[in-house]
DNA sequence: CAGTCAGGACTACAACCGTAATCCATGGAG
DNA sequence: CTCCATGGATTACGGTTGTAGTCCTGACTG
């Protein structure tokens, strides 16, 4: 039987982030990239790449006497359950008022309000 | 010291979601309308309800032998926490790609993009 | 060849979560 | 006055998460 996805915690999320940057990666890369901005311990960094390969988010191949590991779940995969997660739980699984939201309390810059205005044209234009 | 704010879980959200529709409530009447949809035992509800006390998500006050549950923390601020916390963890706190991720990925109605439209008018005239 | 060390496998442990069950006190039923 | 049911308080228990520590093995170092 395949499997049920199982979910990302937030500190597996950060090793995931590290793959998604570049896989394939040693767990000592890894740990490198990650042992300074986290402070956690190579241990714990190491834990949580077993934890991801237990939940086959990443995939590991024997190289000699390491693995080389890969991010095999993909971010935008990742991002796309977390948002539908939030819109649910959150938003009552309703768009508009999760964009009213961000519109209104997150500062847009007139970069962004360009860009969403683009992107509400793309979508009428392919609606049409 | 005040407290800081200690996360609502998913299950403890239904509670919250019972109470911001109204308040107070008992715990009578709460367990009522969430049994049902829930399929969770009375004894579960009860249990979160505690849980959101000691959270301070939400306050009691004696009514006789029985208590008066309130929505304490508020809906708003509530959804402010939790999206913020997926803009960070998800996408790396940048607005623009979490709006074109729901832009791409989730269907808009036509009342939908223009009511986005105007959101994005408003703000650009405050801004102004 | 013997000791060391890195990396993977397994173990640990407290806090939080989902989901209840048990215990206790008290107001109402008879 | 006695017994019961109901709601609150406390306890339970397995799974997940954050954060490591321990154990084991084989490659490298002298």
């Amino acid at each position: 039987m395949p499997n049920q996805p199982a979910a990302i915690s937030e500190a597996e999320s950060r090793v995931m982030e590290v793959l998604w940057q570049q896989s394939p990666q040693t767990s000592e890369e890894i740990v490198a990239v990650l042992v300074e901005p986290t402070g956690w311990h190579e241990k714990t960094i190491r834990t949580l790449l077993n934890r991801l390969l237990g939940k086959h988010a990443v995939s590991a191949t024997k190289d000699g006497r390491r693995y080389l590991y890969s991010a095999r779940l993909r971010r935008e995969d990742w991002q796309q359950q977390e948002s539908r997660s939030l819109l649910d739980r959150v938003f009552g699984g309703k768009v508009a008022p999760l964009l009213a939201h961000f519109s209104q309390h997150e500062k847009l810059s007139p970069k962004d309000l360009v860009e969403l205005r683009q992107m509400i044209d793309a979508i009428e234009k392919k609606g049409r």
